[in-house]
This record gives structure tokens, sequence and C-alpha cells, in this order.
DNA sequence: AAAACTGGTGCAAAATTTGCACCGCAAGCA
DNA sequence: TGCTTGCGGTGCAAATTTTGCACCAGTTTT
């Protein structure tokens, strides 16, 4: 859109990190780019970049611009999809930040049963830590999160939010297969594999086993990836852990999984979000609604 | 600034309600307009004005479309107030609609003392009924709102609330003037003063009234106007009623104030609110903070 | 000291926007 | 009925704005 051009151009200006660089990118003159920022600067009454022997870099007014403009093209776009919305069409995008459990059940499902029922609504999912995907809320490049235990929460705003009980995941042949729940010192005596601790799983295990001196998580093998962590403990029996929403009990029928006792370990708590104080567009609000029902379910 | 020009433009036909008109108003050539018109609807994908025979009037979409425009117009002066305050300038304007009792005493008194700690911030006060003042908030013509019991309650967000009781004013030498507190009934023996239906004040005292057979509201004058109310009460014995904030007690001595007696009415609601989920420009939040604190002494 | 960057500028060409004159159309009016 | 008025829309040339090119001055890297 027309009126956006500039704002454009100084965002791919703020990527690039100098006039030039960002000229190249978007097929313009660094003369004419940097006319417009000047021109800009000059209509907004404050410079918004620190000039620099290497390129140009924001100054604290260009920040608050930067915010603006985000918010700017996120409006703009909720307010189309609203415009389109109500001649019939009910198009969309709905891009959607979040931890790895929901990647291999959860998302696939909710999101394919949405698409039956929507099919001119598009989706974009990304898998992205806790910190990330706040990152991402706050920076409009994703509508909602949802991720475990969140860090720090200035810009995240808690639309749902539900307990997950973390399970140890076993071969049915493993000596604990039997029990209803797994007692967490008996989990850690036996061999197991644990995620770093960048993930929540793995905060609450080690939160748990500090309570005593005589546990402690040490895992035989390590890895960031839970898909590659369950199907490890095929192979090699050693219990791993997840939380319930990425496990599809009977899926695989040689491995089960068995809660750990609450009364070792604190549930995580799986936590839907969107960016404080922001609008959603249309088919990003709907799709919210939709997985608040599924979550309930 | 430049990239609103379109904005500025379409905001102007809708005021003029025809293109020729718009044009007239905003100097500028019916056709230069015209096309501008049709080239942001080409772009925006959607026609946002109907073509009469006699002009032209919004859609639906396009009440969207005024909607958004509002709303950046005055997140974009939010933004310059923001970073004319990181410059260390405090300069902004606030401008409030509210109810009549805040005009004589309450408000200037509040404004003044704020602008001597902040000479650079100016003020806009309307007086505005319950209805229109909301109205006011959701087309960002007034930042804050200061009203009693507004009716209609969507876009009003509540940021602070102080019940007001009602007070009977009178002469001195009223046969009510030595009591403490007024019973309804009495007063309304008495000869009286009561604003118009559109009030606040009167729909408390007939809500009060109506619970009993026996008394009711019947005005000797009737006026939309309290100061005007109140002065009368000077020249002929009736009483009238006000909300103690728009009353100073001692500025005229032959002049008293009794509050009702609360077991007989309600006390009216003083509400400050702005539109929901607005981000005030800063002048204005700061101001609204030290409203409250005003409201709370 | 030279090379490789950076942002900024004068000037002419290119692109866009504007104003003027005019068209067709529907409503109001006599 | 026929006329006038006011409306949105359009072709075309003039006015304005934006762009690209060549080049400058300054700083960092080599």
């Amino acid at each position: 859109m027309r009126h956006l051009k500039d704002f454009e151009y100084i965002d791919g200006v703020i990527r690039a990190g100098s006039i030039r660089k960002a000229a190249e990118d978007m097929n313009i003159t660094a003369s004419a780019l940097n006319r417009r920022i000047n021109r800009f600067e000059v209509e907004f009454g404050y410079e918004i970049f620190e000039r620099l022997p290497r390129g140009v870099r924001l100054n604290p007014a260009g920040e608050l611009l930067l915010h603006h403009i985000r918010s700017q093209r996120s409006d703009f776009a909720r307010l189309k999809s609203q415009v389109s919305d109500l001649s019939g069409v009910r198009r969309g995008h709905v891009s959607i930040a979040c931890s790895q459990a929901l990647l291999p059940y959860f998302l696939p499902k909710t999101i394919a049963q949405y698409r039956r029922d929507h099919p001119g609504v598009t989706f974009t999912v990304n898998n992205r830590d806790r910190v990330a995907a706040e990152r991402e809320l706050s920076e409009f490049a994703s509508d909602i999160a949802l991720v475990f235990e969140p860090r720090t929460m200035v810009d995240f705003e808690i639309v749902y939010s539900i307990a997950q009980p973390i399970h140890a995941v076993m071969r049915a042949d493993h000596p604990l297969a039997d029990q209803k729940t797994v007692r967490l010192r008996d989990a850690l005596r036996f061999p197991h594999v644990a995620p770093s601790e960048k993930y929540a799983v793995r905060v609450l295990l080690e939160t748990a086993a500090r309570r005593t001196t005589s546990i402690e998580v040490n895992p035989a093998v390590e890895s960031d990836s839970f898909d590659f962590m369950c199907h490890y403990s095929e192979w090699e029996s050693l219990i791993s852990f997840q939380f319930p929403i990425g496990l599809e009990t009977g899926r695989t029928p040689n491995m089960i999984a068995r809660p750990l006792a609450k009364e070792d370990v604190a549930p995580g708590n799986l936590l839907l979000g969107q960016q404080r104080g922001r609008t959603l567009p249309v088919a990003s609000a709907k799709f919210t609604r939709e997985l608040i029902a599924a979550l309930q379910a």
C-alpha cells in the first residue's frame, strides 16, 4: 500500500543496517532512499537514525517509530481481513509460535480440523522456545504463541492456560511400565534422556530434584529434540520425559507414558498467549477460540 | 504528515458528504481528489464509498476504514508525543469531555494546578452529556471523559469511579438549612428546581421517588444548566440539587449544601473513562493519573 | 597510502499528480 | 415534460515530485 511505502523503506533500512544495503535489497537507488529517509525525518520533526561510519542505527525515537510501524502494518492487515470478511470471503492467515510438544500431534490435528471448515485460511507454524516466542509476538512476527512457562512476561497476554503434568515415556517392557504413576526418584534411578536447561521439562525436573539431596537429573542422552528423545527410548530402554500434549497414547503400542507423581514434580503450564493489548486479525482471533476449545477437550 | 495524506482526504470526503464539497474545503480540485479516492480504492482492493446521485456515503468496509483512520491518527499523535517526551520537551494536548458539574470548580482547579507544573500541555474541555461523551471517545475526539453514570458502556473503559451523594442546595435561611442531612420527602415537599431527565441527578431523584407513592419530583423550575439552577436558588428560595463536586462550599456564604439521606437516594457514580483498549498520549495519560489523585483527595 | 565502505548533494530525466474542460447521469423543480 | 443543478468520472497537458547518475567528503580497513 502506498501510504506505508515510507514505513517499508524505513523498516528495510533497519533490517539491512545501512541505507546502501537496504537500497540494493529493495531495488532502489541509495540516493533516492537516502532522500526519502531524510525527508521523513524532517517531516517527522526528529531524527530516527544515528549515522555511524559503517551505516545507520535506530536512536530511541526510531525505536518508538519502529514499534509504531510494526503495529500499523499489523493493524492494516487486520483491517483488510475484517473487510474481506464482511464481503463474505473469509480468508486470512494465522501465524503461530509454539513449543516442540505441540508439533507432532496437537497442532496438526487442530489446524487440519479448522481448515476443513475454513479452507481459505492459511497457517504458519514456527517452533520457538519460550523467549523467542514472546519476542515474535512483540515484533508482530507471530499472532499467537503456545508455549510452556514463558520466561519474561511483559508483552505476553495469557489467553488460556492449562496444566500439563510431565509424563515418563518408556518401553512397555521397562521395569516401571506397570505402575500407574511414577515416582521421580524411581524414574531418575534408571538411565534417562532429558532435554537441555532451555526447556521447561528440564527446569521442572531440576526444580523437583533439588528438593532432595538424594536424587538428581543425570541424563545419559541429552537433546533439544523431544521427537528424537522419545524415539531414542524405543531403541535403548531409557526413560524420557514429555508433556502429554506431545504424546499420542496408542500410536506406538510398544511405548507407554505414565505421569510423574504430582507430589514430586509440579506440572508445566502450557500458556496460550498473544501480544498484550493487540487486536488480532479476524482469522487469528477465531482460530484462537477454536484452540481454546481443543485444549479444553 | 505525508503518509496520512490519503487518510486526511478520505476523512474530509466523509465529513463533507461529497467529493466536490470536500475538494473545496481542502483547497484541491475535485478531479484530483476523485482520482485519489479511486486510486486508494483500487489499491485497497475494495470500494469504500457508495456513489449516490447527490454525493457519496461510506459503505460497511468504509466504516471499518474510518475507524482505522481515526485510530491511526491518534496513534501517530501519541507516537509523536512519546518522542518529544524523550527529547525532554514534555508538551502535549489533553481533550476532555465532561459533565456540567465538573466545569465550575473541579476541572479549572485541577487543570490549572497541572499546568503550573507542565506549562507546555494544552487542554480542550467540552461539556458533553453522557451519551455524547462516550461517542466522542470512540471517535477519538476526546481523550478522556468524566461523566455521571454514562448510559451505554461498550466502548467506555472505566479508569476510576467515585460515588457522589446528591446534595440539596438552598439558601441559608431555608427551613431545612439547619439539618445535617436532608430527607428526600422533606426536600420534595418544598418547591424545588430540577434538571431534565437527560441528567443523572434527575434520574436518581426519580428512581428514589418512585420507591414510595407519596412523594414525587415536581420541579417549579426545570433547566439543563446547573449553574443556572444553583444561582436561581439564590433569588427565589427553592431547593436545587447537585453533586458535591460541582459545589464549592463557602464560596457563596448565603448558600448551603446538605447531602440527601443516603437511605433515600442512591449516590451518583462519577466515572472517569477512556476508549476501551486505547493507549492514551503521554500527556493525557499523565493528566489522567493526576485527575485520579485529585478525585481521591 | 590505498581501497572500500559509509551518508549526502547537484542536476537532468522520468514518473506522478494536478488542474482544466468536458461527459453522462440522476434528482429537483417548474 | 424539459430545464437546471449538482454529482462522479475522464482525457490531456502542465506542474510537481521522485528518481538515477555522477560525484563529494569522511571513516575504517587493508
